[in-house]
DNA sequence: TTGTAAGCGTTATCAC
DNA sequence: GTGATAACGCTTACAA
């Protein structure tokens, strides 16, 4: 049924229920009879002539690179339930971790299918911010901090220091670092900086040797875990980005009989399901996940209100608190 | 731009252009020409345009109870990993556990929005059935399994068999059960009666005061094992519907200096993370989560190639296979 | 193989 | 306040 038919049945024109539809100038009367036709009907204009004209889609694409995750599934979480009160749906774009496939998504969305993008990236490079500037809708990125466009993210630099001056007051010198890539700014680059910086202002050495790089996987933290207890310079404490790679140091630990904490002390990040879970109970970092889709949401809809077409320089940041959740693992 | 300046462009007429986007017939050196045109404008033709006149979007929604959980972005990467290869991209809906919201959607979705629908479901009334009935396209369930309506579910029933045969083995009589609502049928309804048909088919009585009911959350393992545990009839082994119960069950054991498995075994279902992690580490089953999205998506592709615009009374269900885990527990 | 022309269902413009 | 009419950008008979 198209809004014809309808309006014929309601006995109005089709601009009239267009109208009606769209919060314009409605007579009582004709309002009545709209109503009468809608409930006998149960019409629903067509939202993809609705878009067509308008051009509007009420979209909104979300880029995640990697949907069964722990953390990404709350931020999209956050997103939706933000966007949903506004009217909006939105679009997922599982990426896989590949570059190719979010430059892709880029480009997609771009073609008129959505209002806006919201992009929670990891690793970031010259490409991306190539493609981006050719898209016609507003970007939002969640989980880095990128000049170049409003950004949502944790304060992982802080956080990182925090959980630095946290194990130095526990009276720890030696302390081993286990993190990822550099490529993820968050994670791999900005939480080494805060663990650096730290060091630094305490007058603390930094030993190249206690500093270890692997990926997010359970094992990297388990083999670097191995490669750190058993050189020369062993620490007394180990700073793992994630709790994820944590976990895998504890199960190097436990393995080989350290006790944790008294020989070893752990501390992780991101305040991961199994950190309650595990023995000992992991000491680590609350960041608001949630929190970061519902922020990015709204600033999202804040761009779109002010109706910017390219969110390119606009630079407006969200840095999002962090809390210290003490457990038994130091 | 549209494909009329485009085709100026290029130098042919809009149909050849558009054709030659549909795989229509296009000498090669319109073919030519269009590809050169197309590297010096990047032209894209305008989604909503296309499925405004075609009638398909390429979009299928998802609904979704709760995106921020274990299993939930696991369907959804499968889902989504499948789709994205035939040129599919997916909405998501996340109702957080509303009925009305998920009733919301299925209107929302069935107003020419989407070619599709794939409906987690975890509770189903007949209201979704009256609603489900009005929608113009097909839908595909996952994770029930729902006559009326093509879907892809795991063998709870069976599972459930196999874990209270396995605790049979083990020797124990007295197993304590601890499950959720009835409403939800794989997890509510179908283990338990899975419980009950093993227990009476090796002739053990079953005990109401072992059976208990509760909801998902671990504090509801924890509460109700503490109920088991006080009673005159005891457990020696307990079976908990979802691994996230276990867990419960477990804390509840451990603080009360029960010994895991010799004082009470403990066995859950879906194999969480956690459950790997946790002390001891929990035997369990293995579900096949990703996989049951890429057979949801699977099974919805094929009723998009055979026309079908309502699956309703389309009986295809898939009876996803599981495995036991033997760990620690029990 | 190509071009012309008629829609797809809606909203915006403009007289009334 | 209301109702005709012209777009929005595309695909697809149909005729050439």
């Amino acid at each position: 049924m198209t809004i014809i038919e309808f309006a014929k049945i309601a006995g109005v024109s089709k601009s009239t229920a267009s109208r009606y539809f769209n919060n314009g100038y409605v007579s009582p009367e004709a309002c009545e009879k709209i109503k009468l036709a809608l409930e006998k009907t149960g019409f629903q204009p067509h939202k993809q002539a609705q878009s067509m004209r308008t051009r509007k889609t009420n979209l909104i694409g979300v880029i995640v690179p990697k949907i069964s995750t722990e953390t990404a599934p709350r931020i999209v979480e956050g997103i939706s339930d933000e966007l949903s009160i506004h009217g909006y749906n939105i679009l997922i774009a599982n990426t896989g971790l590949s570059i190719e496939k979010e430059i892709e998504y880029l480009k997609i969305f771009n073609n008129n299918q959505v209002d806006g993008i919201i992009f929670m990236a990891t690793k970031f490079t010259d490409e991306h911010l190539k493609v981006m500037e050719g898209v016609k809708v507003p970007i939002v990125v969640v989980g880095q901090n990128i000049k170049q466009y409003p950004s949502v993210y944790n304060d992982d630099y802080n956080a990182s220091r925090d959980v630095v001056k946290y194990i130095i007051s526990k009276g720890h010198k030696d302390i081993g670092f286990i993190g990822v890539y550099e490529e993820d700014i968050s994670v791999g680059l900005e939480r080494k900086r805060g663990y650096m910086d730290e060091l630094r202002e305490n007058n603390i050495e930094i030993k190249e040797e206690l500093i270890k790089i692997g990926n997010f996987e359970t094992d990297s933290g388990y083999k670097l875990t191995e490669k750190l207890m058993n050189q020369q310079e062993k620490p007394s404490a180990i700073f793992a980005v994630t709790d994820n790679i944590a976990a895998g140091a504890l199960k190097y630990l436990s393995e080989n009989n350290y006790r944790i904490p008294e020989d070893v002390a752990i501390i992780g990040m991101g305040d991961s399901r199994i950190s309650e879970f595990i023995a000992p109970k992991l000491t680590t970092i609350h960041y608001h996940y949630k929190t970061s889709g519902i922020e990015a949401a709204g600033m999202m809809l804040e761009l779109l209100n002010e109706g910017v077409s390219s969110s390119k320089n606009i630079a407006r940041a969200q840095k999002l608190p962090y809390r210290l959740v003490e457990r038994n693992s130091i």
